[in-house]
Formats: C-alpha cells, structure tokens, sequence
DNA sequence: AATTCTGCCTAACGTTCGTTAGATGGCAAG
DNA sequence: CTTGCCATCTAACGAACGTTAGGCAGAATT
C-alpha cells in the first residue's frame, strides 16, 4: 500500500521488463499448449520459444500449472468481455435477432482473434490436471451464464421461438462456434464473413424458407 | 493362406486370447488419451489399467503412435458406417429433412456410445504428433466427404435452402454434433431426445415459426 | 560510490518417459 | 512326453520431465 503523503493516482510503474517477459510466455506457451496439448509441452520448450532457461520460468509463475490457469482464463476472460462489450453497446430497444448476431459476432471475432488462447480451452481444458479444472471453472462458468442471459432476453425480444430449450440452444450454439477454431483460415474468407453466414445458419435454419407445415 | 484340402469355410479361429487383450487395451487406452491427451497417457499407465507390463504392449502394437492411430481411425470408422448404415436403410424416395434427420440421430447416437474413440478423435486429433494425424488424415477426409455428398442430396430433395453455403453447413453442423461429448450425460434426457432437438433446432433454426420476412 | 533489488542463469535432484532384449511359464501340436 | 510357439514378464537404456537452490550481472536506489 502507499504510504499517505505519495500522490494516489496511480501504481503503474510497477510493470516493466518483467511484464513483457511474462506476455511473452503467455503467448508462446498458449500457442505451444494449443498444437501439442498440456502434458505435450515442456517448461524448456516454452522458456526456449519464449528466449529463457526453464528455471527461470518460475520466477514469473508459481508452477506449470499456475501457467496454464492463466491462459485458460485470459481466454475466456476476453471472450466474455468483448461479448458483453459489444451487447452493452446496442441502442436499449435492439431487436433479438439483432442482439443474437452481435453476440455471434463478438464472441467469433474475438475467438478467432485470440485463438491461441482460446484454442488452449477448447483442446486443453478437458485433459488438464484436476486441479487446473477447478482453479478455471468459475471463470468458464460466468460465460456459461452470460449466454444463458442473453438467449433468454433474446427469446423475451421475440427472436427466439418460445418451445426451445435455452440450454440445448447455448450448447448447439457455442459448440458450433467453438469449432471453427479447428478449421478456420482468414485468407478463406474473412470473421465477417463467417459471422454473418453462421448467425444466418444458426437462426433461419437449414431449411427452405416457406418451411412448409 | 489355407493349404487346399482344408475346409475353406473360414478363418475364424486365428482370433483368441490375442485379439481379445488387443481389444482390452485399445478400449483402456481410449479413454485415457480422452481424459488426459495423448501426451499425458503413458503406455505404462495403459497397461496397467489393461493389466499388463509396459513392454508387453509392443506385442500387440509397434509403437504408441501406432496405438492412438489404431483409435482414432476406429472412432471415425465406426460413425461413418453408423450414418451410412442408416441413411441407405431408408426407402429410397425419404424426402430431405427425414434424410437430414436420419444422418444426425446416427452420427449423434455411434458418437456418444462409442465416446471413448469418438472424444479421443475430437481431443487428441489436433494435438497429436505430425506423423500421428497424417496417418490418420484419410479417414477424417473420407467421413467429411460422406457428409457433404449427404448435405448434397438433402439440398436437391429440397430440405437445404438453395443458397446455402454447403461447407459452412457441414462445418456448423458437426462442430455442434461433436461438442456434445464435452457436457452429454445420458442421464439427463437419452441420445434420443438430445438427437431431436438438434435436428429440430439445426433444421427449423432459432427463430420463431412465421419468421416474418 | 556503495548497496539493494531484479531478472535470468547454471546445475542438479529424483522421477518418469518410450522402447528394447532376453527370459519364462503355459498351452497346443507332434 | 516332448517340443515349440504364444503371450507376457523383468530389467534396463538414455533421454526428458517439473522443480529447486544458489550464483551473477546490470539497473535502480540510497
């Protein structure tokens, strides 16, 4: 804490060389943690990509595990946020289906713009140690319920039929949102491309549009 | 090759105490490689839980890559003749939305009761050795293809609107199949139920019925 | 100028890894 | 009863693993 006479405005100083060392290793060790797995990647293979020794990793983090929890949270943690960002910045009377396709598009724009890290807890999450699961899951959870919220509104602004199991929705949604990470190129089209086909796909269906009785 | 006075009626008795450890192993080892990826599963953990010693192993398998190739090739096969099983059981003139359905039941019914094979594919797939997913690549392309040929003939009965973007379908849809086996769980609502709700919701969409223009 | 702190390094620990070679007991064929 | 294959075991190899302890140079503080 600051001693009382130190102006309060702010603690920023306080990062420096050490800072850009630590996002370095974030970076490389999402990056390497998504194409070979949790247990696939060594603290000598991260220290290396990242220009360090392997015990130097440990005095930026507690433990590899400690590692991947930060990864795996700084993931969704953007996720949600620019989700939530980009729905808090609608006009107060947007329709659902408008709504829905921002919330589409956020989460694949950001998704896909941080792939690495959210890459990671796509393939990572399932296969990390317990205690890397139970130290990520209220974080995951969140994003869970920020979903759950905004199918609902949408559903209360008329966008979504009122038989449809919410939940079934967030999973189908979500999971096929998710996906595109395994296969998405941006020369093959852009994020904008696919948001807008995916949220079309994703609302009016396969079907024709008659839809005939 | 039978010597040519034996009864050619078949070969069946090669098969005994052999095949039945080969399967012993495979079924462990699937599900350790869905729980903790192929990095984090070793052949002396396998065998174990197959109740056997680590070099035994290479009795019945040349390497490890060897072993999780054999699985995931296995999850893929066994899904892919599960809908092609199905799809060519109905009478020929089944219009396209019974076609569709008919195609997501059996992908989604194999895939969760085989979810040891089939998650191993989802999980360790992208973060296996190079040489891993090569080997296993032509089987992914052949299930692919089945899947864009279905979507093909479901678009010209009618039941696929014209303009769809028939690669971005299959990718949506599978992507959403496939995410079930991070959260199903056969007590809450059977695969029955779950397969529904999916064809209904993949194929009617979100929005409400009229979809007003 | 002297001192403290910061960020990283070297070296080593005990363990576990995939893989191989050779031995061994049981079961089947002669 | 003997012979030989079949399925598995034991033991070991070098390499790589996560982690720790202690050292060291340069920057920051006094």
């Amino acid at each position: 804490m600051a001693s009382p006479e130190t102006i309060p405005v702010s603690d920023a100083p306080l990062d420096s060389r050490a800072e850009a060392t630590r996002r370095r290793v974030l970076d490389v060790a999402a990056r390497l943690f998504r194409e070979r797995g949790y247990a696939g990647v060594s603290l000598r293979a991260i220290a290396a990509a990242a220009g360090l020794k392997a015990g130097s990793l440990y005095y930026h983090f507690d433990s590899k595990e400690a590692l991947v929890v930060e990864i795996l949270d700084e993931g969704i943690r953007a996720v949600h946020e620019a989700v939530e960002q980009a729905v808090s910045a609608l006009p107060a009377d947007a329709d659902g289906a408008t709504l829905l396709e921002t919330a589409i598009r956020a989460h694949l724009e950001s998704l896909l713009r941080l792939s690495d890290y959210t890459s990671a807890n796509v393939r990572v999450f399932g296969q990390a140690p317990e205690p890397v699961r139970r130290r990520s899951l209220a974080v995951r959870r969140a994003y869970d319920a920020c979903w759950d919220a905004l199918l609902a509104e949408a559903q209360a602004r008329g966008a979504i039929r009122a038989d449809a199991d919410l939940r079934a929705a967030r999973l189908l949604l979500l999971g096929a949102l998710n996906a595109s990470l395994e296969w998405f190129e941006p020369r093959r089209g852009g994020v904008e491309a696919l948001a807008a086909r995916y949220a079309d796909l994703l609302w009016h269906g396969l079907a024709p549009r008659p839809a005939a009785a």
